[in-house]
DNA sequence: GCAAGGTC
């Protein structure tokens, strides 16, 4: 018997050679273009060795991965072999680890090789080329010009690349990125509880989470300062179990490696390689994370016994007696190609490492001793209080035994103690503190996640999901922080957003998915590969003529010219972000206006008018207050129907920031922005401009500044936004901004009037509520609780410690209601202010019940 | 100059 070997893929496909350059044809063509499967230049060699070698043999026995690309390689070599030997035997051995026995079996149990396993990857192989290469011809040749990248690199050399891999993984950072552009922060609250005793200090957190709604939760929080005795209600103890890790796959490596020492992926693989090569660890590309049976797992762990830093736990895991050993879990994916990533030969450290060839193996090692040790066991108490019907709880853990984690040093568990609570004990909190929070947008994403979001949306495979990643920074279309979090460039995001515009999901993983499905169909012979060439390549074709005219349409050629606005008239003011080029007005075509920077597209500032605006002319008065200027005032005539009542259609406003009916009217009616209607941030270039959502690159440069996430407009911070400044002067709750007027009803605080207002917040947005037009009084209530007699309050922002003993601190303050009745420390008054005696429920308004003893609140 | 999948 001779053995010899292929690297990977013996051929490939690739177009005949008058399709090859780029301008040899429309890459509409390349749908249609003869392809040809053949051996590139630099496996010559290995064809002629395996030529050679078949023209001696009688029979050909194929030892590949036993997966579909293996079965393909497998099919590639007998193509070449077939060629000099038409009577050779052919067979396949399965197998899918160097385990004497398993590969005994498959000599013994040699079967025909699967002609649609391979089929199925020569349908992918030939999908991914025509929409790779047609899709990036295109986008290349007509897009290349309108990017500026700001890198060494020659722009001509730019490729804008597609593929059904790369761009799905773009997808995933955009639409994180959108996530967070448009996220609007809303203010909760939260109820807190400590107490101290002798023991130590318990926090209680309030099993109600968080309410978004202010002054039910002041409510909420009053009665339990009112009657702030608490009891316990339940004392539970139990055994936790923190079980180690799942044998280690590819994809796992990746994310641990980039987690505990930010190592990217494409590192992370290379360094697995090298220690692969040297005979280390084992092959690094597996997506199998359970051991077979027959692996002889004691083995590899005694190898480690010397190891001068986890020689002693390895020697702890053979000691019957210490009985740390378990047989590892099964995380239920098996390729049938490969075992789990392990060790395979002991190394103290070689001195030609490097420090990621030592961190890397380490990790390999640990994992493994991990695997196959008992998991950390801990005793668990949580504890639940109740004060006024509110229930608060906490948790304190005692570790009990380490095991696994006493060598995956990358994992913890903490303790954490409380004192001794016995069921119903009674106690008065230390401190009870009604604090607020903001909800928050969610993080980039992280190269972990992003290789999450890829696994389980089965874009690439375990060799190749790195490559996507990298391909995405090489050609410019993310960007990668100091902590592995990934950011779309203006280019990536514009791209992305082509597509979207489109109405096509080409940036989605449903493509990769559905041609996924019809590749598994065609391997278990339920379709064939012509039927599924034919329709996918027709339907990506369709696809492609629609995107090519959409394309067109939105980035028209002519780039001097190409702005889809008219100027109209003078300039508005200079440009205060590329600070070389003046503001202009502009009118779009679809009829919106926008003030840009003559400068675009270099500088892409722009300030979005209402949508409303009929009319908009330059006027040669000036703004007092804005700078940089001057600043000229726009004459506006708005559109009737469009504006609320209490606007004028005639306007004399300034779009330098200091405006606050224009920024009312933009919060109310929105901009003419494209992307705004749809949720979407908002887009802030002319409409057939490259469509980035932000107004970044002034001056060849990737720098951001993205519109405030609060006026949507640029120039400033969100943190800085004029419009949330003076709303928060008027009412404290962010998004109850919306002014109506002014009405008679005196502050039950402080006597001064209330305005009216409608809320903004996402559960109480159109409702309306009154609030203290002076600055120092934090007083509000919605009018329709005013309507129903239920409880209008005053809502000073309690933050208090060790007040839970003094509920008096709620006592009449404002001339209003100073002698209003008051029931369990609640003070109610009627829709003109007069104070109203007897109890009420504030959530629905009966005096039969009060609020902790609402029907409603079980929802 | 293009894809994604093998591999060194």
């Amino acid at each position: 018997m001779l053995v010899t070997s292929v690297t990977g893929h013996l051929m490939e496909v690739e177009f005949e050679d008058r399709f090859r350059k780029w301008h040899s044809c429309d890459p509409a063509d390349l749908y249609t273009a003869p392809i040809r499967k053949h051996v590139p230049e630099d496996k010559v060699d290995i064809k002629r060795t395996l030529e050679e070698e078949a023209r001696k043999c009688h029979w050909l026995v194929l030892w590949l991965d036993c997966d579909r690309e293996g079965e393909n390689i497998a099919f590639e070599v007998m193509e070449v072999c077939n060629g000099v030997n038409r009577n050779l035997t052919i067979r396949r051995a399965r197998f899918s680890a160097l385990i004497e026995r398993d590969i005994h079996e498959a000599a013994q149990n040699l079967i025909a090789p699967n002609q649609w396993f391979s089929d199925a990857v020569d349908a992918r192989q030939e999908i991914d080329l025509r929409i790779g290469a047609s899709f990036t011809r295109f986008q290349t040749m007509l897009l290349r010009d309108r990017f500026v990248i700001d890198s060494a690199q020659d722009d001509k050399n730019l490729v804008l690349s597609y593929g059904p891999c790369q761009f799905p993984t773009l997808g995933f950072v955009v639409e994180r990125y959108w996530e967070i552009q448009s996220h609007e922060p809303e203010e909760f609250w939260t109820i807190n509880c400590t107490h101290r005793s002798d023991e130590g200090l318990a926090s209680f957190s309030w099993m109600r989470g968080h309410l978004f709604d202010y002054t039910s939760s002041v409510i909420l929080y009053e009665m339990c300062v009112e009657e702030p005795t608490a009891t316990v209600m339940k004392v539970q103890q139990q055994e936790k179990l923190k079980y180690p890790p799942y044998p280690l796959s590819t994809i796992e490596l990746e994310k641990r490696a980039s987690r505990y020492f930010r190592m990217s992926s494409e590192q992370t693989m290379k360094v697995a390689e090298d220690l692969y090569q040297a005979g280390f660890i084992s092959y690094p590309r597996t997506e199998t994370d359970s051991f077979s049976s027959r692996t002889d797992l004691h083995t590899i762990v005694q190898e480690h016994q010397e190891h001068p830093v986890w020689g002693s736990y390895a020697q702890r895991l053979l000691d019957p007696g210490a009985g740390l050993w378990r047989n590892p879990g099964n995380g239920g994916h098996d390729d049938k190609a490969h075992p789990p990533i392990h060790p395979t030969k002991f190394s103290s450290g070689e001195s030609r490492w490097s420090q990621d060839h030592h961190r890397l193996y380490e990790l390999v090692v640990r994992h493994f001793l991990a695997c196959v040790s008992q998991p950390a066991v801990g005793a668990e108490t949580v504890v639940e209080i109740d004060i006024a019907g509110e229930r608060f709880s906490a948790s304190g853990r005692v570790i009990l035994a380490k095991n696994y984690l006493d060598v995956y040093r990358f994992e913890s568990w903490g303790d954490s103690m409380i004192p001794v609570y016995v069921q119903g004990q009674q106690l008065i909190p230390t401190t009870l503190t009604l604090d607020s929070g903001i909800t928050r947008p969610p993080p980039l994403l992280s190269e972990a996640d992003l290789l999450s979001c890829m696994d389980k949306a089965g874009i690439g495979t375990d060799a190749t999901m790195h490559d996507h990643i990298k391909k995405l920074l090489d050609r410019f279309y993310v960007t990668k922080d100091a902590n592995t979090r990934f950011s779309p460039t203006n280019l990536g995001e514009a791209l992305v957003m082509g597509y979207d515009d489109m109405g096509y999901e080409l940036w989605k993983p449903n493509l990769r998915s559905l041609m996924e499905y019809d590749m598994k169909e065609v391997s278990m012979g339920n379709k064939s590969k012509a039927e599924v060439l034919a329709t996918c390549l027709q339907q990506m074709k369709a696809c492609f003529l629609d995107a090519k005219r959409i394309f067109f349409l939105l980035f028209r050629s002519d780039r001097s010219n190409g702005d889809d606005s008219s100027a109209l008239g003078e300039n508005v003011r200079p440009c205060g972000l590329c600070q070389e080029a003046n503001m202009v007005l502009r009118k779009n075509r679809d009829g919106n206006f926008m003030v840009g920077c003559s400068g675009y597209p270099q500088c892409r500032n722009a300030v979005w008018l209402p949508g409303p605006v009929l009319e908009a002319t330059i006027t040669n008065n000036i703004c007092n207050s804005c700078t940089p200027g001057p600043v000229y005032l726009i004459q506006f005539k708005f559109r009737q129907l469009e504006i609320p009542p209490g606007f004028n259609v005639n306007y004399l406003g300034c779009i330098g920031g200091c405006d606050e009916t224009l920024r009312q009217l933009i919060e109310i009616c929105g901009t003419g922005s494209r992307a705004q209607a749809r949720g979407r941030p908002p887009t802030t270039t002319p409409s057939n401009g490259p469509p980035t959502t932000t107004p970044r690159n002034p001056q060849r440069s990737n720098s951001r500044q993205a519109p405030c996430i609060y006026c949507y407009q640029t120039g400033h911070a969100s943190t800085d936004c004029p419009s949330r400044i003076s709303a928060t002067r008027h009412v404290q709750s962010h998004g109850m901004n919306q002014q109506n007027g002014e009405s008679s009803i005196p502050c039950s605080t402080c006597g001064t009037p209330c305005v009216l207002r409608t809320a903004n917040t996402a559960n109480n947005r159109g409702r309306k509520f009154y609030s203290c037009s002076s600055q120092a009084c934090n007083f509000f209530v919605w009018e329709d609780n005013l309507n129903n007699g239920s409880a209008p309050r005053s809502a000073p922002r309690p933050n208090i410690s060790n007040s839970a003993s003094n509920p008096s601190r709620t006592g009449g303050r404002g001339r209003g209601v100073q002698n209003a009745g008051r029931a369990a420390g609640v003070t109610f008054v009627s829709a003109t202010g007069e104070p109203i005696s007897g109890r009420r429920c504030f959530v629905c308004g009966d005096p039969s019940h009060f609020a902790n003893a609402c029907p409603s609140r079980g929802s």
